[in-house]
DNA sequence: TACTTCTGACGACATCTGTCGTCAAATACT
DNA sequence: AGTATTTGACGACAGATGTCGTCAGAAGTA
């Protein structure tokens, strides 16, 4: 006699019963945060080309079949790990802006975001995965790493607005400043990390602010002429 | 009877007969340049990871023999492939300072790096070997790269001490100054490629004159205080 | 011409990796 | 209690790759 088929073949908003006192997508979100965790700590450590399915899964203490399901193959991991630093950096920086928006001037809103910025940085792993590990990786892995650069080339460029809310330059240029600007705080991170963490929080902050204000110098004297 | 023991085992820089009319160190260096061309086109084209020495050899029109005696593994082309085209970079921006010391003023001195510069990046592959690919290979390859980092900072800030020979700024925040000048560079020229070159030459080379220009000013101000 | 060295093509081997299937035990449902 | 689902451990398989050895033929040498 054939056995019926099993009613329940995909797992993806299918219900699914409970199991070990938890609902399927309980399960499934436990399951995909141990993933993230331990993409975190593998890329972070080892790097993303030196990590593995079956590295990233002994990590998480999981079966690699409940990898593939929920991410497909590592960089889907890898892309998840990374949004979801990056996204949580902006939302750090997002409220260090906030904090400081009645009244204040363009200096401490600037440390303060700076601040924000190498903090979240002096967790390794994080600055890792998100100074070094996604570009190159794939086209992909390219486009989604370059919309969030743009994404912050546009919050500075946003920030640096506020002092002169007319700037004679045209987006193209600022879209390009913004970006060298991220990669002036990306390339001081690398080499932060690559010393071994040498350098103190506040010669970061610094090197932050002093970019970031010879940047306004230079578009106010431009505004001038 | 037992055959005697070839008298050339090694291929350093041991005698070799001619062969096709060419000397042992002509036919090395000439397959050398063969695949250091060859790896130029694999790591511009394809990327270092998505390289082999099975192409690389393809590519060179060489066996993996000649390969293996010559750079040991693939990290080590690359390397030299890195060398070589920062070396070159290296020159060009020697040539474009020497050629304006005598009385410039640090503006037009500047822009003639910046144009230096950017004309070498208009080599695509040139632009990727040299800002992504050797980044997060390994270890080796990080101290390598850094290196070259750390030697291109140097020269910014030098640059910049022309203006005013006794910044208040320690070597310590000089160097994080520079490396982060360096970056911005680095990430203007990845997000130029990443939108497949839509920016002009001269766009890019105003951006640098902004951060450039920008960080001086604000050094400037620094003194002042 | 006979012998040695150099060259290029080719295959062999081990290793790593992604990916999938199987199976028994744990858990839930009826 | 008996059946169905979920889970975790494990092995299998194919493909890619680094690396090395062999072998026949080309080029030089005595």
């Amino acid at each position: 006699m054939i056995k019926r088929l099993t009613t329940c073949c995909n797992s993806d908003t299918e219900h699914g019963r409970n199991y070990a006192g938890q609902s399927q997508q309980a399960r499934d979100e436990q399951r995909r945060q141990q993933f993230l965790q331990a993409g975190l700590e593998c890329f972070g450590r080892d790097g993303f080309r030196n990590s593995t399915v079956r590295s990233v899964c002994r990590e998480a203490q999981l079966t690699d079949r409940y990898f593939y399901r929920a991410f497909g193959n590592l960089e889907g991991l890898l892309k998840a790990v990374y949004g979801q630093c990056m996204d949580d950096i902006k939302r750090q920086l997002g409220l260090a802006f906030q904090q400081a928006i009645p009244g204040g001037d363009i200096d401490t809103l600037a440390r303060q975001g700076f601040t924000a910025f190498f903090n979240a940085m002096q967790d390794t792993r994080v600055a890792r995965v998100c100074m070094l590990e996604l570009e190159g990786v794939s086209p992909e892995c390219d486009v989604y790493y370059h919309g969030y650069m743009r994404d912050f080339a546009d919050m500075v460029m946003q920030l640096a607005r506020t002092v002169h809310p007319h700037w004679p330059i045209s987006n193209e240029e600022s879209a390009l400043l913004g970006m060298g600007f991220i990669g002036a705080m990306r390339q001081v991170t690398t080499y932060w990390l690559q010393q071994g963490g040498r350098a103190s929080l506040d010669t970061l902050v610094n090197t932050g602010m002093r970019m970031m204000m010879g940047v306004i110098r230079q578009l106010e004297a431009e505004v001038k002429n």
